[in-house]
DNA sequence: GGCTTCAATATTGTTGACAATCTGTGTAAC
DNA sequence: GTTACACAGATTGTCAACAATATTGAAGCC
């Protein structure tokens, strides 16, 4: 029963909404739309190959995903995240992250706690190797286990959101000398702690771990733009 | 500048997006769609005098706020949410007050102290005559007065979403004989903290009384339907 | 020169119609 | 009696055209 359209294949025809929306996010989080820049109907059009109804659509479900602001007859531009906004995202990070991992110490099994301490040895080797990207990686991979371990929807989709909306600033962090070594320990610590079965713990680690990154966003002030 | 028409005046004709949005909101919120309902576009079509178009970037919308799932081809319905989710939302919700109280208590006022404190006396008097409903509604004034005290944008809107996918089990748990006695001097905790300015104990407090909401939701299974 | 006014243009808001898909019912074959 | 099928009705998905609104630039006035 083909009754999704294979994407790859697709002929050079109209696509179907969920592709565009997919597609207008892909561009917007890889940097192809600038915070602040706007995103004319007619023009996604022409680059998404589908029809206005379609596109308008997809910068509707943006718009809910605090990717992108919508006016009455202004249209959509790409949101312009602030260094104040950022922080409040990452406090709201903190405290779900940190709930998350408390429940992943509770249902850890053995496997899944191996599979994080490999991540844990691989991050170690990245950052002996000063590979950065490589470490970026890795903590990425790390947290999104903990949060399938963990298993909760809710606060799984929410961090994922939020996640979208702070693309820019995450970037500008990772380029920040000394951060891996700063983070590795911090990272070890909710492995040990989750390994250990012990939830209160992971919650802690998990919070000053996040909290340390909020502490380095706000050093990024100055490279903030005014508004 | 009459940029925005008057509601309440506006002619029996077409309504604009947002009055759409909100009056199908408040449908659902108070009870006219039951959970699992299909919502079909024609008859909102009708009933609120909108057209297909409007209609649907509606329901997109409160997809967006988990009000409501869409399921291509298949329509719209009011989401079903299970007693485990909503435990995983109250848990959410836990840690983000949890977040809130503790700002709130770092940015107090000494005049929004007096209005905490205030709170908690009517609360308290309305416990001791047995306004149930009175008692319900200053809760809901203590929890909002409380964010607005912290002014975090971010968990604020985040928290007032899940409010809205909870309001059946709320209202469930608000019939619960025996909550008053417990809440009550879980809330007058709350209060304490935050007059002190004691960001931690305010914390510790919030997320207390709401992980004995977590509790009295799990006991409330046997009323939740199998699916 | 600077400010207001006004028209031209660009862009978004909305509509009704048509196409695609799903759902339920009745019929026929086994 | 049960299953498979096909058809009809209902519902959603998409489109292109039209209407409403905002923006831009130039002309006129002080």
């Amino acid at each position: 029963m083909p009754a999704e359209q294979d994407e790859a294949t697709a002929p050079p025809g109209r696509r179907a909404a969920a592709d565009t929306r997919d597609a207008l996010r892909s561009a917007i989080l890889g940097g192809e739309y600038l915070p602040g820049e706007r995103l004319v109907e007619l023009q996604l059009t022409e680059r998404f190959r589908a029809s206005r109804f379609t596109v308008r659509a997809a910068l509707q479900e943006l718009a809910g995903e605090g990717l992108i602001e919508m006016q009455r007859n202004r249209g959509a531009m790409v949101r312009k995240v602030s260094l104040a906004e950022a922080v409040e995202i990452t406090e709201v990070r903190m405290v779900l992250e940190g709930l998350v991992a408390a429940r992943a110490a509770e249902r850890v099994t053995d496997d899944q706690a191996a599979d994080l301490a490999e991540i844990g040895r691989q991050m170690r080797a990245a950052v002996d190797a000063g590979e950065f990207r490589r470490y970026s990686d890795l903590n990425q991979r790390l947290h999104a286990l903990i949060r399938q371990i963990a298993g909760h929807g809710t606060a799984d989709g929410i961090i994922e959101t939020l996640r979208g909306q702070l693309v820019r600033h995450q970037f500008m962090l990772s380029m920040l000398p000394g951060r891996p070594q700063t983070s590795l320990p911090q990272h070890e610590r909710i492995i040990a702690a989750i390994r250990d079965r012990d939830a209160p713990a992971a919650e802690a680690a998990m919070r000053g771990h996040i909290a340390s990154v909020i502490e380095a966003l706000r050093t990024l002030s100055p490279a903030q733009p005014a508004y």
